[in-house]
DNA sequence: CTTATTAATCGTAATATTGCGATATAAAGA
DNA sequence: TCTTTATATCGCAATATTACGATTAATAAG
């Protein structure tokens, strides 16, 4: 995050800001729109799926399950994911609790 | 972003993740619900309110706005910000396009 | 015209992210 | 037990972000 004074937000703020930071990534959001997609749950086929090593798949995978936009389930050798139906609430709380303007109370 | 591979990305995808991207941060996460609050539109206050330099501030808005998700008014020597109403749908939508996974679907 | 006032931009240092190969871990199968 | 398979983690190099002071640009006020 470069250079963040992280010390001055409420961790409300932090929370928020850490799981947009999660969807700020191109892989990232291909990753969580290749698990929604399927039925059934995902496991190591994004790393076929991606143009990425399997580390950096790897590294996006638990980027997205550390701010609980997905689940990961361990099943034998390999891990299913999943979408976590808990998070993705908050994003839409965070912009339906934005007071929209309207054209008089905007900019002139 | 780092070492990004950003040419394998379709647009859409990339322009997700850059306004992802841009609410991805602390400071401009407050700097969104503070513009959203007032009725009336703000300009410079925002440089009092938060614990960060003019410059800085002025780096976060205009960040907010290449992605489109405030607008700018100039009015005299002051600047004038208030939300951009075309953008946010974009962010539920890519939330409510994402089949949610049930019990059954999900992992074991 | 000169001086404030306000906001944007430049340059730079500190820090974070990204991606990969190599390696580690852990369960499954021979 | 030894090997295979699947995933996570480490270490590193390349690049991006963040924040700030200093400067610039542009309008307003005197």
């Amino acid at each position: 995050m470069g250079l963040t004074k992280i010390d001055t937000y409420s961790s409300l703020t932090l929370h928020k800001a850490a799981i947009f930071k999660a969807l700020g990534h191109p892989a990232r959001i291909t990753i969580l729109e290749y698990i929604s997609k399927q039925t059934t749950c995902i496991c190591g086929e994004i790393v076929a799926e991606l143009p990425l090593s399997q580390a950096s798949i790897s590294r996006h995978l638990s980027e997205l399950k550390a701010v609980g936009l997905i689940k990961g389930t361990i099943t034998g050798t390999s891990v299913c994911y999943c979408l976590n139906l808990e998070t993705l609430p908050l994003i839409i709380q965070f912009i339906n609790q934005l007071h929209l303007p309207t054209p008089q109370t905007c900019c002139p």
